[in-house]
DNA sequence: TAAAAAAATGTGTTCGAGCACATAATTAAA
DNA sequence: TTTAATTATGTGCTCGAACACATTTTTTTA
């Protein structure tokens, strides 16, 4: 109620001296004996000085560049999002001075995106925003803007080794286990599973390993649960291998697909006379369109939309207003079914 | 990359006018020639102008000041997570001048609510943030702001009747589709269900609703689902009215509670040898602790925090920066199960 | 002790938008 | 035409923090 706004000014009354003196406490700069050091902090200290955000701002007045390098959503769709999220947050920033230029790279090609990565740091920027695909690569980039002092920050898939620093996505294994979790819901005890990786990337196993350990801790006689890698590019006749896995594992009533190729598999089973239910990862078109017919039971949300805007808000705020950036941010292992979908497609 | 800061000084040189004309031009104060005004039109849209928000708020230098209208959490525990959403928004826009202060009442007492309402109007705030559990005497309200142009946003249930103005909630009918979703999947085709309406508001009508019409327009024969509504206070045995229920019924193998009092329910139920299937909604500490322990099939978030959390930004920027507060912001319809709650109970 | 060096403190300008006030240009009235 | 009234345009200060620079005070050195 009787919240006054101090300044800067305010304390240098309060404490008997001048604004610059104030002002050198502030920022520790020196210059300043140490009674009147004392003084002002118990005095900024006594009144709760917050400093004002938008003063601060405008007297910098600077220009802050961020660039943002994420795979080309065109070589794969699961990339549409992140760019709408960037976009999003670029524009509540952008009245702030903030300027962030997209590059994108090809997710297959580890080159293409280590040139990118290049392109930017050459670009001298302030801030660095990543979708670290290629592990080596982006320990690279890591340390090159930790020695040149460019704030940086990752989402989508975590790397390990390196700190934990500025990341921001889904737990792997926790996302297994809530796989795990739904089908155990909606199919019964005896039953087989399926888990299906197709053409992905090595972190994928994480999830693999939380969804078995679902299982594990739960029931005592170990599941029937069969893994399946299947690596093809688009030539080769994917229905057949996938045909052949089934007739193999004939048991099976749940396949669990860990990543976003689930309605390959959905398109295959529509017309198999046994229902097999499916669960898997986001919001493609495909995707949705089988969960609203009841080809596909859950879908997971990894929030390509959220992460990405996420990513651009923290390295904006940051820069902008000093504000911390939280070391890890893992969002919410979001369950997907026809009924909710809607709202969640971005 | 070429973006350059344009700022009204530039806009003036470009027009060959002086800053002052500018200035009237872009808030059309009048006193300005024809020729002036159209020639720096033209500029400003030439040159794409944006103000810059951070020296427009430093010279307004206003300290806003908004009034929550919420219940008392102490009352109802639903609404803790609602004063941790406001007080993270408040943190966030303090530096920038926000000022706000919350006012509780008694979710059972319209006349408390008639009271607080009043007093926020008496102290002459900038905006209001409310949930009008109060159908009429919220109507009000919203009358008497739009009187004095008060700003005032509402979350948590929708009032009809009045625009569907600056709302921030789930839509119920929809979630009671969701959670209707959910029990069919892990239920068979022939069960019976229940739905249980406990000591609430008449609006958790549309959730029952939303879950008839997605059985209706499933199957073609008509399902079996029994409602039963029930009021009491704490004194009455409810244990004994709702296994009179329940043996009335003993075909039941799912029930649907549609407000938070699912743990009344699951604590009953537990110790039955047979399994009852139970889907509710909101993280109270209760209810995650069945839902862990596998009591509670499932729970749909209402997001208390994120909706309060919304609501006073959506306040903030619009007092601070100008922005436009979206006239409704229908939130996802999170389905949460023992895996992925921890991700979202705040 | 005076002069020089170093340290402490104070002053004044800047950032961009907004607005009060001053001045110039135009039109209306005498 | 001259003066008054009206309208158009320009100038200068403000908001709070930051920082360069000026000034004062203290300490060191010759």
């Amino acid at each position: 109620m009787t919240e006054k706004k101090y300044t800067i000014k305010d304390i240098a009354k309060l404490a008997g001296v001048s604004k610059g003196t104030v002002d050198r406490v502030i920022h520790n700069r020196g210059r300043v004996s140490k009674e009147a050091c004392e003084k002002v902090n118990q005095v900024i200290a006594e009144i709760d000085y917050q400093p004002n955000l938008i003063a601060r701002n405008l007297k910098k007045n600077k220009i802050y560049r961020i660039y943002s390098l994420i795979p080309d959503a065109k070589l794969d769709h699961y990339w549409w999002p992140t760019i709408k999220g960037i976009d999003q947050a670029l524009k509540e920033f952008k009245p702030f001075g903030l300027i962030l230029e997209k590059l994108y790279f090809d997710p297959k090609e580890s080159k293409s995106f280590q040139e990118q990565s290049d392109l930017a740091l050459s670009l001298n920027p302030d801030a660095i925003l990543m979708a670290p695909v290629f592990h080596k690569e982006s320990l690279d980039l890591f340390e090159k803007c930790k020695e040149r002092s460019i704030v940086i920050a990752s989402f989508n898939n975590h790397i390990d080794k390196l700190g934990l620093e500025n990341f921001i996505g889904q737990d792997l294994i926790q996302s297994g286990r809530v796989a795990a979790g739904l089908i155990d819901k909606i199919t019964n005890k005896k039953c087989h599973i399926g888990i299906l990786h197709i053409n992905e990337e090595s972190h994928m196993k994480n999830k693999e390993k939380g969804f078995r350990s679902y299982f594990k801790e739960k029931y005592k006689k170990p599941k029937e649960i069969v893994t399946y890698s299947l690596t093809s590019n688009e030539n080769v006749n994917l229905k057949d291998k996938i045909s052949q896995f089934l007739k193999k594992n004939a048991g099976i009533s749940a396949i669990f697909v860990t990543n976003s190729k689930a309605y390959l598999i959905a398109n295959l089973l529509k017309n198999e006379n046994k229902k097999i239910m499916i669960v898997g990862y986001d919001l493609l078109n495909e995707n949705i369109k089988l969960l609203k017919n009841g080809d596909i039971e859950f879908l997971i949300h990894q929030k390509p939309y959220r992460q990405a805007y996420l990513g651009v808000s923290y390295l904006a705020e940051n820069l902008l207003f000093g504000k911390k950036i939280p070391s890890q941010n893992l969002l919410p292992i979001d369950i997907i079914t026809a009924e909710n979908v809607k709202y969640y497609a971005n």
